[in-house]
DNA sequence: CATTATATCTAACAATCGTTAGAATGTCAA
DNA sequence: TTGACATTCTAACGATTGTTAGATATAATG
């Protein structure tokens, strides 16, 4: 990996975990290996790595919701189900490495930046929200039940996936407990 | 108000928006009115601050659930009720101008602090949880209703309570949303 | 080899951080 | 009024922050 990107994917690890701020360009710089300097050949200044970041983020994304809301993801072989929101949602999205320290960056740095607020609400709840319920609109299911399905996975994101670092344990709870909570709901679970 | 009271209050509105290091004692004294060296008059040093803040918070708390288990708060004239958890767990917890705050600042201190995680875990999670279901239980309704209600709160809480400033207009979004639920939920709505 | 462009370095800057020593007030009892 | 104590001030400290100018090294090109 070249320099540039190891100093964003070291810059993410740190900010998810402590916020933006308390992080300094010399803990990245030290944890990279390379002097503070170097880091103004990539990048502008340390908000520019932030913006870097949040570019990527967004392009990733961006990406993955073509690909939901693309006819092909709709008319495969399986149609849209739970098993859809496994792979899809849960794999790529909310247990995805990348994105969940996205998500741990903006749930603190939300609090005192305005910009970031709104992409926070973006990327936690509404495209999430959007998501469920046409999955749930496709499944013919009641409006009701789609928000109780919401709801009980938006719980679970912040109690497992948004508490610091995302270790196996806990990805195992938040799975266990999701799966566990359709089944009990809708007597099924179809992979 | 005397200084010590005043410096708490700015402190703890200052950390609530912005986190524990982002705000320096500087701010803090700008905000109320002296010199840095005053704090330390009041205060052994800056963690002192937020500790005594975490004192105050549990203190308050613990008062707190004394009332809701105590057989008086369950023999009252309205049994306990989604009313009661209006009053109660809205209100005066979820709801409360300093616990709101105590809240947000847990929020994002729990992400890098050990310590304050399993404060964060417990206050936000866990006392919720056996409120709620305790309440559920009461009303003889099934375990997985009290957990649907459970998540619906949660959710709500991290969408608008813990996002930011607490402004009226979330408040109202809280309040409308989750009286909403409980009344397609359950049908009713008991003040 | 000489030249140019790319990448990283050394070394410092002004600003801000938490904290402290010690002087200056204010308050109240003797 | 004097003395004791409580409270706030002035003024600085060493450390750390983001950032920059300029030297140095590496790699590619002629």
């Amino acid at each position: 990996m070249n320099t540039k990107d190891r100093i964003l994917e070291t810059a993410l690890s740190m900010f998810s975990e402590h916020g933006y701020d308390p992080v300094s360009i010399r803990d990245i710089c030290g944890a990279v290996g390379i002097k503070e300097s170097t880091v103004y050949y990539h990048f502008k200044n340390k908000q520019d790595i932030l913006d870097s970041l949040f570019i990527r983020f967004e392009e990733h994304v961006d990406s993955l919701l073509k690909v939901l809301h693309s006819p092909d993801a709709w008319n495969h072989s399986q149609s849209p189900s739970f098993g859809w929101i496994d792979t899809y949602f849960f794999d790529q999205y909310l247990l995805d490495p990348f994105c969940n320290r996205m998500m741990r960056l903006m749930l603190i740095e939300q609090l005192h930046n305005k910009e970031i607020q709104q992409k926070y609400s973006r990327w936690l709840f509404e495209e999430p929200y959007r998501i469920e319920m046409s999955v749930f609109e496709t499944l013919s299911q009641s409006e009701q039940t789609g928000k109780g399905f919401y709801a009980y996975i938006t719980m679970l994101v912040f109690k497992y996936l948004l508490n610091g670092k995302l270790t196996a344990r806990k990805k195992n709870a938040f799975c266990e407990e999701a799966h566990s909570y359709i089944a009990s709901s809708f007597g099924f679970w179809e992979g």
